[in-house]
Formats: structure tokens, C-alpha cells, sequence
DNA sequence: TGTGCTTCCGAAAACGATTAAGAGAACGAT
DNA sequence: ATCGTTCTCTTAATCGTTTTCGGAAGCACA
């Protein structure tokens, strides 16, 4: 779009490339542009000049009336808002950048020891909720990556200082990896989901009280030789340990060693050879824990090979309460993890952290699980 | 970081605001920066400007030197680069985006009929896999949506020009949402999954031959009477039962209409209750045929309350190949997609539709997936 | 008439990078 | 001595915003 514009006194004579004139008065009635809002439409995007131009106001006008800024004249506003409409107007994100320093990007790092990736059910749970509380208030979701580009790789931080994050949020991570506790010593906003780091905003679910919560019902069915097989080492897992050794020894239950096993999170195969195990001992548990669902499908399997019912023969429990372990028989006991609250709650604490830092305090919030009884934890 | 400089003959006198006192000669042979890096690396970003400063070049040379360009002398370049990783330079995203108008971000949009956001396994999965193929190639990912800032909602297509994604990725969506539609019809360069759009570039599973060689597999296995529900309606759906009919010509085998029902997906509740009612049936089904293994659980559970097992009494299929279905009993036969394939060509097809429009064909791209044989159609 | 206050708007300087065009030196060839 | 080349590097414009500061006009009041 070629704009000549011959100023003169009042009055400016706008020439679009299609060769019609249009004039444009200086004052307060100003005609609807049309010519140039279908070009600009097609041919890339209409900057503030542009509207500058077909209103006879300023650059510096145009951006304070669009921005409801209260030094401009109510009727001009208008007049520029119904321009920039008209004309497509969408604000220049990386200008906008560049001048303010806020991206209103959030960047999401989440590398699991499995590599799971985005498939890891509870994560992605985690995820979907914290999108979708983000993006209510305006921010969007970009991954961050260890990310190569042509001067090699970046480090976490280096990516994000890169994109310009406002915020961060980690989670499910190998929080050993110098990398990730360079990203969260920085000076980044960052909450963390499951895990406490020095005086950062965390958000965790409450493996404590849900591991707690479960034992006591197993033990409230009658059951006092358990087994539990927990998760790989991690912050998690020395919660949920903790929990269950607490318990056990608030119900002044006796846990022989041979009954506190270990498999990876989400390995069906582990669980599968430590079931038999178990269930070879000359005294084998009634009922077993395992790390989470995933887990407990391979315990079942190791269990019905021997032609073991569940839960007449054996009880088991899982952990997460992913939506396969409650519908499909046997209909699994486990604790659901509150992801939807674990999700929303980390958004909204990293957005007050990032919009009000002065007043946020740094807290470490706790979200509960919810015991969900299914038909796996015979009553004996 | 304050810098003094008073330029002499071929000589700068920088002042940092530690008080000392640097001299840079304006030749090939340059020191060492210390003080600088160190206050660079603490108060906020080095910029070229900062470089060209400490280096006694402009910030022209700076910039091509980090660049490789090919007119910089080889000392000097090394020298810019030497003292950019000192002073941990990084570039600025925004404002190399404002004048490259190259993003290095690609949109994903996903919005399924459910809602389901990113627990939808099978687009969590091919999801994860175009993530980890954009990322190696340079590329960060960032949801698109109906974002709301000051100026209120905006369209998807709105959503991405802002953001100036280099190019988008939907998958799972409703094609029939004008949103949607407007920004496949966009000049932004875009790749669907499981879908075709006029002339856009589409990664698509082969959901005709999934479900014929699916069929044909039961078929195989001795059964004639074969109920499938399906889906509801969309492409892929539509696909699956051109298949399914198609396949069902060859074989001569007879469908009655009762055997065909619809269940959204996974929807194990709805499933449940067609399953319970095709079991009434006069002649009942020997083999059911589900949307999803999700939506087969709903079956089994149906038919399980009744008594009746599987294999032995009644076979089922399902499709996807979640990790649940294939690792818990009874081992669902189902047909896997190839998820990771999906992503990866749907990722390696957008960058090369981004990075070289001119010789790049818009093409469909078909991806086989795999049969996937468990233990629950019997052989009859 | 001069003064002070409001209201509305514009000029211009950033933000940090990229890049076209050109300048100056060194060098060899004529 | 002059010219053309090659190699380096600089100047300056530009991308599209935001924001500070100040100016002009209008009005009320002394």
C-alpha cells in the first residue's frame, strides 16, 4: 500500500495504490476507510502507520487510543478503534515485545526419567489444566527445550531468557540436572509442580496424606500383610515412602523388609517380575502397593498367570487414578491426584508471581488426592 | 553497565561502573573481557551494542560476525564471538523476529469434540513426537487459541498472525468450526493431521487399511457375525467405515444393520450400553468391533457383568493401541497408529512447506499402522 | 490582558537486531 | 601514477511499538 500524503492545512490527500483518492479530513468526523482496509486484509498486516495515516492522527495517537490510554479525545478513540478494525489492525507481537519486555509467553519445561514425554498421563493432565488457567488470563504455552540453533545448543535458561519468558514452570523433572537448577536459581519467575526447591513457589500433590489415606483403608479392610512396590528414587517417592512408613507405624503395623520393593514408575515389566516374586514368599502379602496404575496392570497380569483372582485371591492398589485403572475391571483402588487443581493452582501462582511480585508471597501449596475405592481391595 | 567512551585516534577508554578503567585498542589484538562479562552476566542482558563496545567495533560488525557472515576478517569474528560467550550474549528473540519476520515457532491446535485437551492419548502421542522433530530442527511449539488480551477474544487465525507463527499444525479438530477453516484457507504455511483439506499439505493414519486389515484378521479368525461401532461422524470416522464396508464387500460378508452403532469416542459409558444391547440381540455378534480402546473398556465391562468372558464367549477389538490396552488382560487386539511417524512427517513436512515454499510439493501423506495381535478375538 | 488549568495530541527517542550501500586501506597490475 | 580489486568494516535505515515530554487550544478567573 503506497500512501502519499501531501499535508495541508487541515486536510490530507490519501492516494492508495489502486489509484483512488480519498480525503481525510483533519476533525472529528472522519469517513470509514474501505479501499484500504481491503487491501491491508490481503496484503499483509496494517501497522500503526497505517491507521495513522487513514485517521490523520499520530503513530503515537493511534497506539494510545488503542491502548485506552486517557489522554486521547473519546471521539478520536472511537474513530480509530473502528479504523483499526476495518482495517484488521493485530498489534505487532515481537514490536510489542522488543518495547515492553513481556511476552506473556510461559515455558513449560517437563522431561521425565522415562522419557515419556507429553504421554506421561499425569503430566499431561497437569498440563492441560495449567494451559487452560494460563491462557484465561492471557498467556500462552511455549515448551522449553535444550534448544539447538545455529550457534548450538542452548541451555534451559539460555532458551528462556531467549523466548523472553515471563514465567516458568517445571515439572515431573530430574531436578539433579544442573541445568534445571540453573533455571530455577535464576531470576525467572518460576513455580515448581512435585518437587521443593529453597524458597520457590511449588505446588505438590499430596503423596504424604494420599499414601496415608490408602494404607488406612487397606487397613481398615482388614489386611495386614502389605506389600508395597514403590517408585524409582525421587522426591515423590521419598514423600509417599515417608507416608507409608508413618502410617504403618501409627497402626503399629509390621512391614517385613521383603515387602518394600522398588520398580521404576510405569514399567508394567518390573512389576510384573516383583508380583512373583512377592507372591512367592513363604508368606506372601494380601494385599499389594503399587508405584502407580500403569504399574499395577503389570502386577495384575503376573497375579491372573497364576490363576490368582483379584480380589478374592490378592489385593492390589495403584496410584494416580488415570482413567483406564477405574474403568476396566478389576476396577483398581488408587488415589487420584487432584491434576486439574495441581494444574490451575500452579498457573494461577505463577501469574500472581509474575504480575505482583512485591505482594506474592512464596508458598508451598499442598493439593490433596482423593481415595478412589474401586473393587480390587477384598474386605477380609 | 555505564560506558564512557571517548574515542580517540584508534583508541576507546571504557569505563565500567566498577570504576576501573579499560583500554581497548581499535586493532586485531584484544584482551580478554573479565569486568564486563561479570556485570553483563548479573544486571539483565548483554545486547551488540554492549559487545561492540568492549570489542571497539560497530554493532553492524558484531552482528555479522555472529552471523558468519563472510565479510568480517577471521580474527576479528573470532575475537566478537570469543567476547560474546564471555559476556554470556544471548540474542533478542523479539527483536530479531521484528526485523527477520521469522519466528522459529510453529502453532499447534487441538481441540477435540471431548474437550479433552492433552489427555487425549493419541494426539498426546503424536503431539510429543512432532514436538521432539520441530525442536531438533530448531523450531519451539506453542499452543494456539482463542486468546484474550486487552482488545478481547481473537481468532485462531488472529491468534497465530500475532504471534507470527512460521507455521501451524492442527490435528483432531473440528473442521467445520469457520474458525478452524479460516486458517487452513490462511497464507500461513499449515499441515492437518488426519484430515483433508483442499489443497493443504495432510499427514494422515491409514485408517482404511487399519480397519481392513483388521477386519480381515477376525474375519481370518472364523468369525462372520461382526458388529462395529463406530465413531461419530468425522473424517475419520468415515474413513474407518468405507473401510469396514469395503472390506466386508470383498469378504462377502453379510452386516446386518443392527451391527453397525455409533459411540462417541471414547466414550466408555455409551459403549457399555450398545455392547449390552447388540449381547440382546436375536443373534448376537461373535466379535464387536470398537471406536477406541478406551471405548472398548466400556464394552468389556458390559460384557464381563454379564459373565461371559473373552475371548472364549464373545471376541472385541479395539483401535489405537493405547499402552493400557495392549499391556492389561485381556490383551486387546487392536490396530496400533503409527503416532510417532504421524508427528515426525507431519513436523519434517511443515518445516520444509516453511523453509522452502517454492520447490516443496503439497502432498498427503498416508501412515500405515500396525495390527496389533492380543488375546481378544478367538479363533472359532 | 495576563495567568493558570485542562484537555487533547504530536515529536522523538527508545527497544535490539539485520542489512544494503558505501568507504577506506592494501595490493597488484598496467 | 593510476586504476581496479579484494578485504574489512561502518553508516544509517528499518522493523512496529511504547512512552515521555511538551505544545497548542480552550476556558475560567483575576
Amino acid at each position: 500500500m503506497d500512501i502519499i500524503d501531501k499535508k495541508t492545512k487541515n486536510m490530507k490527500m490519501i492516494v492508495a495504490k489502486s489509484g483512488k483518492v480519498m480525503y481525510s479530513r483533519n476533525t472529528k468526523t472522519i469517513k470509514h476507510c474501505t479501499i484500504q482496509a481491503q487491501e491491508e486484509r490481503v496484503s499483509g498486516m496494517a501497522s500503526l502507520k497505517d491507521i495513522s495515516k487513514v485517521c490523520g492522527v499520530s503513530v503515537a495517537t493511534v497506539s494510545k487510543a488503542l491502548n485506552n490510554h486517557t489522554d486521547i479525545g473519546e471521539e478520536t478513540r472511537e474513530n480509530i478503534k473502528r479504523v483499526a478494525k476495518e482495517m484488521g489492525y493485530l498489534p505487532n507481537f515481537s514490536a510489542r515485545a522488543l518495547k515492553t519486555n513481556r511476552t506473556y509467553d510461559i515455558g513449560v519445561l517437563f522431561v521425565d526419567e522415562a522419557m515419556s514425554g507429553l504421554t506421561h498421563d499425569y503430566f499431561s493432565s497437569v498440563l492441560d489444566s495449567f494451559k487452560r488457567t494460563a491462557e484465561k488470563h492471557g498467556y500462552d504455552i511455549t515448551f522449553i527445550n535444550g534448544c539447538k540453533n545455529r550457534e548450538g545448543r542452548m541451555s534451559y535458561l539460555e532458551h528462556s531468557r531467549y523466548r523472553g519468558f515471563d514465567g516458568v514452570v517445571l515439572a515431573c523433572i530430574d531436578f539433579s540436572d544442573p541445568e534445571v537448577i540453573e533455571l530455577i536459581r535464576s531470576n525467572i519467575p518460576v513455580v515448581t509442580v512435585d518437587y521443593l526447591f529453597n524458597n520457590r513457589m511449588a505446588v505438590l500433590s499430596d503423596n504424604v496424606g494420599g499414601i496415608r489415606e490408602l494404607l488406612r483403608y487397606i487397613y481398615g479392610r482388614g489386611h495386614r500383610r502389605i506389600a508395597y512396590i514403590h517408585g524409582a528414587d525421587s522426591s515423590v517417592t521419598q514423600n509417599r515412602l515417608a507416608g507409608f512408613y508413618k502410617t504403618a507405624e501409627e497402626l503399629e503395623l509390621e512391614i517385613p523388609a521383603a515387602y518394600i520393593r522398588e520398580a521404576a514408575y510405569r514399567d508394567t515389566k518390573t512389576a510384573y517380575a516383583v508380583t512373583g516374586e512377592l507372591l512367592d514368599l513363604p508368606k506372601p502379602p494380601t494385599c499389594i502397593m503399587y508405584p502407580d496404575d500403569f504399574a499395577a496392570f503389570g502386577g495384575i497380569n503376573a497375579i491372573r498367570e497364576r490363576g490368582m483372582r483379584i480380589p478374592e485371591d490378592i489385593s492390589v492398589a495403584g496410584y494416580d487414578g488415570i482413567p483406564a485403572a477405574i474403568h476396566l475391571e478389576p476396577r483398581l483402588t488408587t488415589v487420584k491426584q487432584n491434576t486439574e487443581q495441581i494444574g490451575r493452582t500452579a498457573a494461577s501462582q505463577l501469574i500472581r508471581l509474575m504480575e505482583k511480585p512485591k505482594t506474592t508471597i512464596i508458598e508451598q501449596i499442598v493439593i490433596p488426592g482423593d481415595l478412589v475405592e474401586g473393587k480390587s481391595v477384598a474386605g477380609i
